[in-house]
DNA sequence: GTCTATACTTGGATAGAC
DNA sequence: GTCTATCCAAGTATAGAC
């Protein structure tokens, strides 16, 4: 199947790829003209502005990452079934956000960004940090309900560790070994996930 | 005490500053320039290139966190004596190399511009994560030589469980939360660390 | 919608007087 | 060692012909 892109996804598609590599001010309207096989003049056709590229990217990737989330009370249901299911259903569904091309160059284009794009900064705060700390917190408090852990231990403790490490291997694959290869990289981050939620529990579980 | 600073200096600490405030692409010579109070020709009387001025911030980056590792044997001593012992040494030592401003905003500049620079993104893989995480990785080997911690459990993985977290916490402050207050990140950082290192021992300690 | 031509701005860097 | 003056390159953006 052949898929004809107008001119103007031609130039979202590239900007993402160029800026996702060189960073916003590291890509020049030139630049992608180029890339799109067009004069820089007509880019203002589409886009009034570099900028507006930019926040055209951002909405997209808005937009596909705060879209159904995960009920806690889909959590409350299969907790005592299976600890796994939840846990896997929202790596899975995490991951399957993340896998195509586009998503990953933005996410490193908003690793890149953030030290002064608020904008960008906000959501990587808001949504890729507090939301799903909080998540998480909230998946430990009902297991302490349901006397899977500890009583005595602090779920916002819990959450961060676990969290904290999973950001880091997303920001060592983005920021340190890019362009390593995404597929495999999500398997590890799969695994090593598991691993450290695992440690944790191995910690915290109820005797 | 008055300390008088020669142009050279000046210029160095103010594009320290601005380089950790804006990136370097973000700042051009003449506000490094205008900060000094010269003129931007001044500044090639010092520096021969913008970059040679980023060279420089990095090679005193560099010289000063790479001193005075701590040696191996020293944990050997006193590691059944009091592990509190070689863990607070350890962050001790390298959150006093970290506590001066210039250090502070060079970590954040190193953080920025790691994804373009390549010099800046080796020294972060090699000095900020591979070398503190094998160091992490011999002390829990040690660790279960000692009987301390279970024979099966794998001491590269709680080394990443342990490391990776304390990186996001400095990855936190310095691009999500900048420019809150440094001394009392330090303060947080150490508790944090503290708390971390209990869950994963109490994880995997020898029954 | 794309092109050519061009305006305008900013940034790095150098020459030469003092 | 600092200044004024200037050069050159590169970047964003617009006007107007086709």
């Amino acid at each position: 199947m052949i898929i004809m892109l107008s001119t103007k996804e031609k130039i979202f598609n590239s900007s993402i790829d160029l800026f996702s590599k060189y960073g916003y001010d590291g890509v020049s309207i030139r630049q992608i003209a180029e890339e799109v096989g067009i004069k820089e003049s007509s880019i203002y056709n589409h886009y009034k502005s570099k900028e507006s590229i930019l926040d055209a990217i951002l909405e997209f990737y808005i937009n596909e990452m705060t879209n159904d989330e995960i009920p806690l009370s889909k959590a409350e249901e299969n907790l005592d079934v299976d600890f796994d299911y939840f846990y896997n259903a929202g790596l899975e569904l995490y991951m399957s956000k993340l896998k195509s091309p586009n998503m990953m160059k933005i996410t490193r284009l908003i690793l890149i960004e953030s030290y002064h794009n608020e904008k960008i900064c906000r959501f990587l705060k808001n949504e890729m940090i507090e939301t799903p700390v909080n998540g998480w917190c909230q998946l430990f408090e009902l297991m302490k309900a349901k006397k899977l852990i500890k009583e005595d231990c602090d779920s916002k403790q819990l959450a961060e560790s676990f969290y904290y490490y999973g950001f880091f291997l997303i920001y060592q694959h983005f920021m340190i070994d890019y362009p390593e290869d995404d597929e495999e990289f999500l398997k590890k981050l799969g695994e090593k996930s598991k691993n450290q939620i695992r440690l944790i529990y191995n910690s915290v579980k109820a005797v």
